[in-house]
This record gives structure tokens, C-alpha cells and sequence, in this order.
DNA sequence: TTGACTCCCATAAAATCCCATGATAACCCA
DNA sequence: TGGGTTATCATGGGATTTTATGGGAGTCAA
């Protein structure tokens, strides 16, 4: 199973390159190619990026929705005309475009999150913030979430 | 039947290096591969691990909730943001992040307990104190388990 | 020429490999 | 059954590799 998981701070050097971190690297290259999508999340102050298998997986669901809808030609152009294609250096190394920097708000240091299908870049401390909140809101629904979170607690600690 | 059972205490070395417990490794073998998933347990002070079982339980729990974009951020950078992939090398040993070992306190030592589908990382004496509260609460709750638990009294003693 | 983007090499820290040891558990056979 | 031999396992530590990062030099376009 590859998927992105963990986190990792790295560091925008002076010429405004980054690492990929090289777990990273290992889905992305197993899913065909030595590579980045990065788009600004709609939801966040993020970058959300990955590989081949999500951009396919928009793609499709794009499609789909075109098949009832016509307003979504602002969706995909939102989308398409936002999304960057970067190929890594042998070193591993991408520059951010200016477009993303200024979205996530980043200074010399990103987080990358693994988000299993995708992931995401952040501005370190914003990135804690979210994490935090959104930990909280996991174990408020971990019911809906099934049983590999709660069976093994099935007596509910009590702190 | 493959599944984790019974707890043994493994010590950190100057490295940070652990062995996993070779049954253990065993059935994550079994799995169909050689390494751990790790993250945090969201409701004690230990860190959850598992196989590759694991982590697809919880991949398709995700997949099933469909729920709005932002949420489901949330929710996958919840679970997915924290878990480890962690592969040990041929001696059986992975080095643990510093972020779990905080979450679960640990120095010099790890207790891994068994818990069937997956197991759990302690400091040792807070593992202790969790077990004595977890076989009261069994047996308070024994009637929910069913017929078979004439297994209580099979049980050993704690030694 | 200037700036943006590579490629290439250097380095330090961290992760991993490889081999050695002692202890325990499993085995074997008289 | 007992005693000795083998395996297996957790652990220590040196050697090697990988990784993130810094910086020089080459390429190309405006």
C-alpha cells in the first residue's frame, strides 16, 4: 500500500528550492513519475499535491460532474489553471511557483502532511494549528470512523 | 489465525533502534510485509501499530464517509499525518520519531501488547496501570463478549 | 547581461547494513 | 528424562549509505 502518511518540515533554501521528502518521492515515483501536481487548496491555506493518481482521479470526477452540469467549467478552470507540473532535480529538489508560496503564506520553511491519496504543504505553525483542531474532530466522530479506531479502545479511557 | 498476542518489554538503544517482538513480525510478515504502520493512539498515552491490515481498514472506513471537502481534510490529516511506515531492517529494528516517542513518554524501554488485529507501544508502568483498569472493565463487561469467556478464568494470573 | 532554471559536487546528520555477542528457547538423542 | 547441541532472538557497535541542504558552474531566454 502506497500512500502518502507522516510529516516532515523542510526547508526553502535561498534559490527557493525544497526537498521532497523522500517517502514521498518513493509513492510518487511508484505511481509512473518523478514528479509534483500542486494546486492551492480550496479549502485551506495549503498546497495540495500528489502524484499521477490524483490528478487522474479529478480528472474523472471532473468529467462526471460535466455530464449534469455546465457551471462547472469555473470549477475546472479554478482547478486546471491553477495546477503546476513539477518534475524534481535528481536531488530531489522542486522551486515553488510565486502563486503557491504567497497562497500557503510560506517564508522559508513548509510542512509536508501526508493525507493518504494526497498531501499537503503548510506554513509550519499553521499547519500545527490545523493538525490540532482537526484531531480534535476526528475523536469526537472516531463512531463514524469504524472500528480501527475504536475497537481497540472499546473500553473508552475516561481522561 | 494470525494476530498480536501477549505483551513483552523491548528496550531502546542509544540509536533509538527497538526490536519489534519476532512473533510480531510474524504476522506483520504474514500481512505481506516487512515493516510497521505507527501513530498515535487518539485516546491514550501509547502509540497504536499494526500491518498492512491496519491501514487498509482505515483507508476504506475513509473512502466510505463522504463527507465535505474541508472535512474530510481534516479528517484524513487526522489519521493519515501522524501514522509512520516504518520498515525494520533485518535485524527486526525500526527507530522511532521523536513525535511518538513524546506522545507515549517513552525512555528506555517499550512494552508492545498484543491486541489482536493490532497492537500498542507503552512506557512500561503506564502499561501496567492501563492493563490492571482494562481487566476490570473486561470483566465487568463480560456479558457483551459472549458464551466463550470461560476464557476469564483461564487467564493467568498477572506474574 | 541578467535572472531563472538546471546539473553537479560537497557535507553533515541520520538511517540502515552488517557482523558479533550473550541469553534464552527449541531440539535431539542416548 | 536428562544433558548437551543448535537455533533463535534481542542487543551492541562499527561501517556504509541515504537524505536534506549549501553552493559553484553551465544553459537558455529575454
Amino acid at each position: 500500500m502506497k500512500i502518502f502518511l507522516s510529516n516532515t518540515e523542510n526547508k526553502i533554501d535561498s534559490k527557493g528550492r525544497v526537498s521532497i521528502p523522500s517517502q514521498f518521492r518513493s509513492v510518487l515515483e511508484y505511481q509512473g513519475f518523478a514528479g509534483v501536481y500542486l494546486y492551492p487548496s480550496f479549502t485551506s491555506q495549503s498546497i495540495d499535491g500528489g502524484g499521477q493518481n490524483l490528478i487522474k482521479q479529478i480528472s474523472e470526477s471532473v468529467e462526471r460532474m460535466q455530464l449534469f452540469a455546465e457551471e462547472t467549467d469555473a470549477l475546472t478552470t479554478a482547478l486546471f489553471s491553477e495546477t503546476y507540473q513539477l518534475n524534481y532535480d535528481q536531488d530531489g529538489r522542486i522551486s515553488l511557483p510565486e502563486n503557491l508560496i504567497e497562497h500557503a503564506n510560506l517564508k522559508d520553511k513548509v510542512t509536508f502532511a501526508g493525507l493518504g491519496q494526497k498531501f499537503q504543504m503548510w506554513q509550519p505553525s499553521a499547519f500545527q494549528d490545523f493538525k490540532n483542531k482537526a484531531r480534535i474532530k476526528a475523536l469526537e466522530n472516531r463512531d463514524l470512523i469504524g472500528p480501527s479506531l475504536s475497537f481497540a479502545n472499546s473500553q473508552k479511557e475516561e481522561e
